[in-house]
DNA sequence: AATAGCATTCAGTTATAGAGAACAAAGACC
DNA sequence: GGTCTTTGTTCTCTATAACTGAATGCTATT
């Protein structure tokens, strides 16, 4: 996490590349070139390596990202103890809400998603499986923190801050610790579109036995198809149930 | 996929050390070192370096990879054409069978699971999502190959050979052409412990509407627990309808 | 307390990643 | 259809940064 003392530079280069070609959704030399320090054919001789290894793939004069990457991202995610266990409500909870449904972890400060299912009326969404979200703006994130100690949520903050990402993201430090405190008495959390404009969650921590913050679970809904009943009464309830499957399931086998 | 004229090096390396990395489930830097070409402290700065672009985890003295290789692999699974329309029959499938269902892609001649669902009863396997195997010796790859030109399967042939995994795989060449002929007319394969002794799997082609495969799915399951009259009758049903199911959507939609 | 087995640091050396120009190929535009 | 532009690819040279190997520091084990 600190600086390394002797950074190999190239392969820093090597993941800028591959961030480059899934931003842009595959991408061509020049058009690479154009966004990383180095020259054309430099990243063209990183490329044709990076195919080499079957870890892009050359479309025409397009490179995109290979599949090489499920490889290791699944194998990853299986690592991770929680998944396991998890998965299984997560599909269970989407099939019974027909939404959204979101499992999210922690890693340095940051939210990861590690899986996801589709209900029946599942929005359609920037989240994939893998993204990187900040942890004050979702319900995901702040179940998350609200089970964690608050010198921890002290850190993240001093490092992030609580940029503004909609007119309802919470940027006020104490109204944030209200928050996290509301969130501990209900043992979930809301989010008023605090991310996203028209989205709104609801998100239950699930927590080891000491009741720190594992994982979240969440179930995610457009504000105009869900109205505030089923949003603040039906949601609560079966989110809060899938948890505590989980909880148990995790905790006690 | 040939040589590249000016390979960078450094990044096959950083591969290299990384499938050391999952290929050990975690692992140490003079571990790394005795396995790659390059000694203790050139590892150790790569490793250092990996660490933090969060691609690698360190857990006291071991190195783990990292959470953010599923970004960049599920990134690479969703933008697979046929990912989107075949999960849920997967998914379904799974359900209705109990057992284990897989979708299987053809990427440089090698198979590459896409997806994989769980029923209640699904056997535990070495597969994993993102996992590569040969075509020859699984109903899979001798779906995707029976649907595919002549000459491309000679060159994979060629290339590969018909290596023997259990005492079932098909090694020669007339027998295994004969057996894709099979596969032609019944329109699914079957494979009879051929890539792993105990196991035994039902696979269908999914082809585009020029009848070329695209992919393909199956359900496996243990030799012992499912009798012949399901595996040969119920099962392969089962697979045919999904599989069509998943043509139908994805041609027509 | 002593040793062994690690990770980490560091200075020196050498291999190699990258620059930059030239060439090739493919479209776009008139 | 030919010219101009853009982009991919090849190639040589050089500065740089990746690597070696030895030294140091840390932790655990007996």
């Amino acid at each position: 996490m600190a600086d390394p003392k002797y950074p190999v530079r190239t392969v820093g280069r090597t993941f800028e590349i591959l961030e480059i070609i899934q931003e842009l959704d595959g991408a061509g030399v020049s058009e690479i070139a154009a966004r990383v320090d180095i020259g054309k054919s430099a990243v063209h001789n990183h490329l044709t390596t990076l195919e080499n290894y079957e870890y892009v793939d050359k479309d025409g004069d397009e490179y995109h990202i290979g599949l090489s990457f499920l490889g290791l991202g699944a194998y990853a995610r299986n690592r991770t103890p929680i998944y396991d266990t998890a998965q299984s409500q997560v599909d269970e909870l989407a099939d019974e809400t027909g939404e959204l449904v979101n499992l999210l972890v922690e890693k340095n400060g940051k939210g990861i998603y590690l899986y996801q299912s589709k209900g029946e009326n599942a929005v359609e969404l920037d989240t994939h499986e893998g993204k990187r979200v900040r942890l004050h703006c979702t319900g995901l994130g702040k179940a998350i923190l609200a089970f964690r100690p608050d010198e921890t949520v002290d850190e993240i903050i001093a490092d992030q801050g609580l940029p503004e990402l909609t007119p309802q993201t919470i940027t006020d430090r104490d109204a944030f610790d209200a928050e996290l405190e509301e969130i501990r008495d209900q043992r979930y959390a809301v989010d008023r579109e605090e991310r996203l404009n028209g989205l709104r969650c609801i998100a239950a921590p699930i927590t080891d036995d000491s009741d720190r913050s594992i994982a979240a679970i969440s179930v995610a809904c457009p504000v105009h198809r869900v109205d505030d009943d089923r949003f603040y009464e039906a949601l609560p309830e079966a989110v809060l149930g899938a948890a505590n499957v989980i909880e148990l399931e995790y905790n006690y086998s």
